[in-house]
DNA sequence: GTTGAAACACAATTAAC
DNA sequence: GTTAATTGTGTTTCAAC
């Protein structure tokens, strides 16, 4: 991944589409709340509606702004409990890994799964509606894949959680 | 039809709004991208424009849908490194955890925070662009706060990651 | 090439049936 | 729940800078 070339000489191939201080404004903005009127955003970065509109197409076809979708309160539709797992495995091989994405894929209660260094070496976070439903989730992973050590992490409480993520190293 | 009205005997209070299948299948479409057209999301579930507008804005007034928002691809926001913490205080008081709490709202990075059970006590999720940025934050947490463990679980991989939860415990 | 104002088209919203 | 009228967006166009 080497992103970032800061070209000073030489021609200018065919990518480097840069973002400005307006783009980051308006993106903070849209990440709060997509439906937000582009009169309203334009008039807040101090511009007219149409090269505020460019900007968020331009945006979105530079794939930085992956979709727009509805957020749905946990708790109202009975999902209000949030399980971490931290998973660790003796089977270091790629054909583990894919039956494990398999796996986590077509459960819809785990909703994010990250591959991690050092001892653990996944974490999932899972969303259910009680300790009895996490534990049918648990039992359809452990039947169905081999763990060295499984360790579930149960949320008593969510401090924090966005899915705006800082716009500032644009 | 009617209204559904699964209720045969007693008397439920004031609330106990329900929702049934249909509005199930809207929300999944929904969750994977707002930005679909009523019209396709009426013919996908079998109604008319009008009634499946209707539903969508009860799910808005009911508070289950709490928002709308974009979301932006973390490695062209040049954010692509996620670091898991996990956090163990010995300052089990209200005042720590309110001082806590500010701090991670604080740090834009911290687009995650959880308060569990068991040994670890928190767990954030932290997106940065590099190890570089990500020690920045750890300084300017360590700095404010006492910790009296913290445990740093750098990403290689992001399995899944979905804002979708599942719908179908409504 | 970039901007702002004004026209256009379409989807969301409302009203009536 | 269906159909139709209305409003308000997003989107495009175009003249001006």
């Amino acid at each position: 991944m080497t992103e970032p070339r800061p070209r000073k000489t030489g021609s200018k191939p065919i990518e480097s589409i840069t973002f400005d201080e307006i783009d980051q404004r308006i993106l903070e903005m849209l990440q709060k709340d997509s439906d937000t009127p582009i009169q309203a955003i334009s008039e807040a970065v101090g511009l007219s509606t149409n090269p505020c509109w460019r900007r968020i197409k331009r945006m979105e076809e530079a794939g930085l702004i992956k979709k727009r979708v509805v957020l749905v309160d946990q708790t109202r539709a009975n999902v209000p409990l949030t399980v971490f797992i931290g998973i660790s495995t003796s089977r270091h091989e790629i054909d583990w890994l894919n039956r494990f994405r398999d796996l986590i894929d077509e459960i819809p209660e785990v909703v994010e799964a990250y591959r991690l260094t050092g001892t653990v070496d996944y974490i999932l976070k899972v969303v259910v509606p009680d300790m009895a439903s996490y534990d049918a989730v648990y039992k359809q992973m452990i039947q169905r894949l081999e763990f060295s050590q499984v360790n579930s992490m149960i949320s008593m409480e969510e401090l924090k959680f966005t899915t705006a993520i800082p716009t500032n190293y644009l």
